[in-house]
DNA sequence: CCGGATCCGAATCGATACTG
DNA sequence: CAGTATCGATTCGGATCCGG
């Protein structure tokens, strides 16, 4: 059956019949990443349906925005089509536009490595990484571990193992930036106002959100400076209680 | 009640549950032509239910993307919050990227005039503009009429009553436009394949997906010029049966 | 006409259980 | 690992109704 249509002849209109039901887009976030099994994709998005993700995948699939991949011997992986993968500037605009309205989490939310893989990547700023010098982060969040490679050229991001070794690398992390890190740390959901530029580093340390780990503490500054989403202008006035009669 | 939650913590997550209910985008879509009223909304929204049209507008001020703006002894419009209007860039580029994807028409699909003002946004091609000459145009689709005023500056479209006549100035589309048009013409939904460049101008005068109506005819070559939207490389590779085995 | 609210059947979603 | 099957809880869609 084809997705309830909208009734409009119209390019939006094409685009949310593609991708606008409930979770699909999730499922293209986490797949921008890189491939993944139908098990990871479960996992990093812990309260979906398992019939609900079966349904979106064939749904995606058949949309053009996904495919499946048999891996010999290995199952099977879902990744995105060059189709789909003309998403990731959209969602990486989304993000953005997203973050600006993250108040503190719910007490059940969950931080996921394809989520804070893709929140660092929306707030990458290319033009703060092309005039420092190189940096390789470790950042822990809850029980996610991400290795962060930054220099002129972009940025890597490996996902390791809570025990500390790269995922498989055929699933779309190269492991090959797996340089010691300059700078290890653990931060709390309150990183969100250090990208936001609310906190600085030391405060953010102050405050307890964050912790060095190990390694040189000023690059924090530099971290800061590289990975940013400062709040729009127009995130700020939403309380505001303009009445303007026009 | 607040919305189903997708339990993460992560921007996109955040941006999905503030827009990505049923209806939610296309209301944002049409209000960035300019605010508009409630019947307004129903009618450029056929479809629609009333009941979800008001949930989603409640939801969408909860979530400060609209406000409701009481207008002196005339009812009242809705309108994006400057936040909401940070989602113009990521409602063109959705448009661009369903563009692509969209084939013929559903038999009982319509063209608003909302939806084919943001689709000519989406299509519209600066850099084209910036180097040709100023032109004016009138383009009727179905009963939708649009004057298109395109200048090295932007472009401003003007959104005309069936009878003619400019529809209320105070309503977001300034009647300022209304040179008289260079180019009239009437199309179907076939302008599609003008704009994604499958057919010439005089091809889709052959199949006639397009008539001119008055004015010179030429000019259609340098209104495919300024709206266009080439099918890109991973919307065609749909059909690509590929059985990569990694 | 404008701006909704209400009601109800149909379709979807969510949670859990189960299977090749 | 990669999904179906089932079933109650929600939401959606369509129609009607209502106060200004």
């Amino acid at each position: 059956m084809a997705s309830r249509s909208y009734g409009q002849y119209c390019g939006v209109t094409t685009a949310v019949e593609l991708i606008g039901e409930r979770w699909a887009l999730l499922i293209v976030r986490d797949l921008l990443v890189g491939p993944r099994r139908y098990t990871d994709l479960k996992q990093g998005l812990p309260k979906i349906p398992t019939n609900i993700l079966s349904t979106r995948l064939k749904e995606l699939q058949e949309g053009g925005v996904v495919r499946r991949v048999p891996l010999l011997h290995c199952g099977l992986v879902y990744e995105l089509t060059p189709y789909g993968r003309e998403l990731e500037p959209i969602v990486l605009a989304l993000g953005r536009w997203g973050f600006a309205h993250m108040g503190d989490p719910a007490p059940d939310d969950v931080v996921t490595a394809d989520s804070l893989t893709m929140a660092l990547r929306t707030a990458f700023r290319t033009d703060a990484a092309a005039d420092l010098p190189p940096a390789d982060y470790e950042l822990h969040v809850a029980d996610v571990v991400l290795r962060v490679h930054v220099d002129p050229s972009g940025l890597r991001i490996a996902q390791l193992q809570p025990a500390g070794r790269p995922v498989d690398p055929r699933l779309g992390t190269r492991a090959s930036v797996v340089d010691d890190p300059d700078l290890v740390f653990a931060a709390g959901p309150g990183i969100r106002r250090l990208i936001s530029g609310e906190l600085t580093p030391a405060d953010a340390i102050d405050q307890e959100v964050l912790a060095v780990v190990a390694g040189d503490a000023t690059l924090l500054e530099r971290f800061a400076q590289t990975f940013s989403i400062p709040l729009s202008a127009g995130a700020q006035t939403l309380e505001d209680p303009l009445t303007t009669v026009v």
